[in-house]
DNA sequence: GGCTTTGATACGGCTAAGCG
DNA sequence: CGCTTAGCCGTATCAAAGCC
């Protein structure tokens, strides 16, 4: 019998088949974007775990992917003896075996009880972080380890970075001993089964579904969609699908293709994307998308930001997740048909936000709307930034002002079967702009991508040169999105007289 | 009058989709 | 990961209607 890791144990829980594959078929995994390399720019939630935990430097951090799993159990258990707190201490038993991310000794008398805190990047305790726990404490406590507690450490997304390297209270602990110990005989349980799955000679039989994403991209979606039929028209193209009576209807149905949708069970947008889906033709109505649109004049604004958060904050004053803005992109059209673009981009690696303020303030002029694609983001980082910088509120409040959202009236006007049930912008753009193309952008083709390039733009070691193209590839990027915008303002407001270029 | 039923409306919790 | 918004749905509330 094997030794199945925590995590395969998790994979476990989360579905069967993914735990199969994992052992028999590793080969068919597909790496997350999060699992590739990226840039690491000031400190991980590990590391931070380390000052907080073991501020004298005295723990031994232990490392089974350099020395082995036997050299680790081994030094854990002999580790276990002394009173230092241990990082990445290893525990076997039959079938199973763990790693703790702290061990913190308490002194009784002679030799020391533990105290085990696993650390997460998270903001709160998920249900699955209880489960890992009661793996964990089970897993620690058959193999010996005198277990006083066990405590799962989390981000505190309220607290501030007061800077100078201070990370004293970014972590929030939450106490689990009760619980985990409680759930001995259900782990047990769990450990047994997995192993009936893995000895298994073939794949379990499970179709995908929630489990799929949910609580983790399982990186065999592909392989296991790959055996399914394929449906022509799938069902989630329909919005807002597992939040009306639909969800009851198609845990009923499975693999149930739009064409077999019945129409009573379908909102109006659902019935929309349904018929025009079907018959493949555009549903556009001109006349309500010029008149929301009427009451906003020249000259006029289009405006897209990037963001970039660090669960542990690198600027004063920031907080963990916080979206800091570093670049915008601002196309003004003029009242006689002029038009003008420019762009704000700080790669300097300080914090952007204060320039960006007083740029944003300085291009945005005094008056005409300023559209935007799903306003709440821009607003929120506006009104975030007049938070931050009291003396220029006033202005940055007048700007969010005058914010005028282009998705709602997308939403309610247009349909292209392209679109495949989504309205976000890299939707609708191929549809309403077939000659502005995200894929023909070189590098950055999206907001994730953007979040990548800045953290390697601002990596100490990366090179001038590299830095420069970087710079070229936001600038198209951020510029192209706005540029969308602007197009389709055009197409919804009926205004295919101008004509303009990028 | 006093009771229940029904239908309209308001509110809060929850989820999904959009942005990064 | 966070935030915002919209939509759905259950519950609460209340008035009108129905009934004895």
């Amino acid at each position: 019998m094997r030794n199945l890791s925590k995590s395969k144990l998790i994979a476990f829980r989360q579905c069967p088949k993914r735990l199969w594959l994992e052992v028999h078929r590793p080969e068919l995994r597909e790496d997350s974007a999060a699992t590739k390399a990226s840039f690491n720019v000031g400190n991980t939630v590990g590391d931070i775990a380390h000052q907080v935990y073991d501020p004298a430097g005295k723990g031994v951090l232990l490392n089974a992917q350099r020395d082995g799993f036997g050299e680790v159990f081994k030094r854990s258990t002999e580790l276990l003896n002394s009173s230092q707190p241990i990082f990445e201490a290893g525990f076997a038993i039959e079938g199973a075996l763990a790693f703790a991310d702290v061990m913190l000794p308490i002194k009784r008398g002679g030799k020391p009880v533990w105290r085990m805190v696993e650390v997460k990047s998270s903001t709160s305790v998920k249900d699955y972080h209880r489960d890992d726990t009661a793996i964990q404490s089970f897993i620690a406590r058959n193999a010996g380890v005198p277990l006083a507690s066990i405590a799962l450490a989390h981000i505190d997304s309220d607290w501030m970075y007061p800077g100078d390297g201070d990370y004293s209270g970014l972590l929030k602990e939450c106490d689990l001993t009760e619980e985990a110990f409680g759930r001995e005989v259900e782990v047990s349980e769990w450990i047994a089964t997995a192993h009936k799955t893995v000895a298994k000679k073939a794949e379990p039989k499970i179709g995908t579904g929630e489990q799929c994403a949910s609580p983790f991209a399982c990186g065999f979606f592909d392989y296991c969609q790959s055996q399914e039929p394929q449906a022509e028209y799938p069902i989630h193209w329909l919005p807002s699908i597992r939040t009306n009576s639909l969800k009851e209807y198609i845990a009923e149905h499975p693999a149930l293709d739009l064409r077999d949708t019945p129409d009573e069970l379908l909102n109006e947008l659902q019935h929309r994307v349904k018929s025009h889906t079907l018959s493949g033709e555009i549903y556009f109505d001109a006349e309500s998308a010029a008149e929301a649109l009427k009451a906003y004049k020249l000259p006029a604004y289009f405006l897209d930001f990037e963001t970039i958060q660090f669960a542990v904050p690198i600027w004063k004053g920031t907080r963990p997740y916080q979206q800091i803005p570093f670049q915008f992109s601002i196309h003004r059209l003029g009242r006689a048909g002029k038009f003008d673009a420019k762009a704000f981009l700080d790669l300097s690696g300080n914090d952007p936000s204060h320039y960006f303020a007083e740029s944003l303030i300085e291009v945005c002029g005094s008056m005409g709307p300023i559209y935007v694609y799903n306003a709440g983001f821009e607003g929120a980082r506006i009104y975030e930034l007049a938070l931050r910088f009291r003396h220029l509120a006033p202005d940055l409040l007048a700007i969010k002002d005058r914010l005028v959202d282009l998705h709602p009236i997308t939403k309610a006007n247009y349909y292209h079967p392209s679109q495949q049930g989504s309205w976000s912008i890299k939707a609708v753009l191929p549809a309403v702009a077939p000659d502005l193309s995200y894929e023909a952008l070189e590098g950055v083709q999206n907001g994730g991508m953007a979040m990548e390039a800045y953290l390697e733009a601002i990596y100490p070691n990366t090179k001038g040169e590299r830095k420069d193209e970087i710079e070229q590839q936001l600038l198209a990027y951020c510029g192209l999105d706005t540029f969308a915008m602007v197009r389709l303002w055009q197409f919804l407001a009926g205004r295919n007289d101008m004509t303009f270029s990028a």
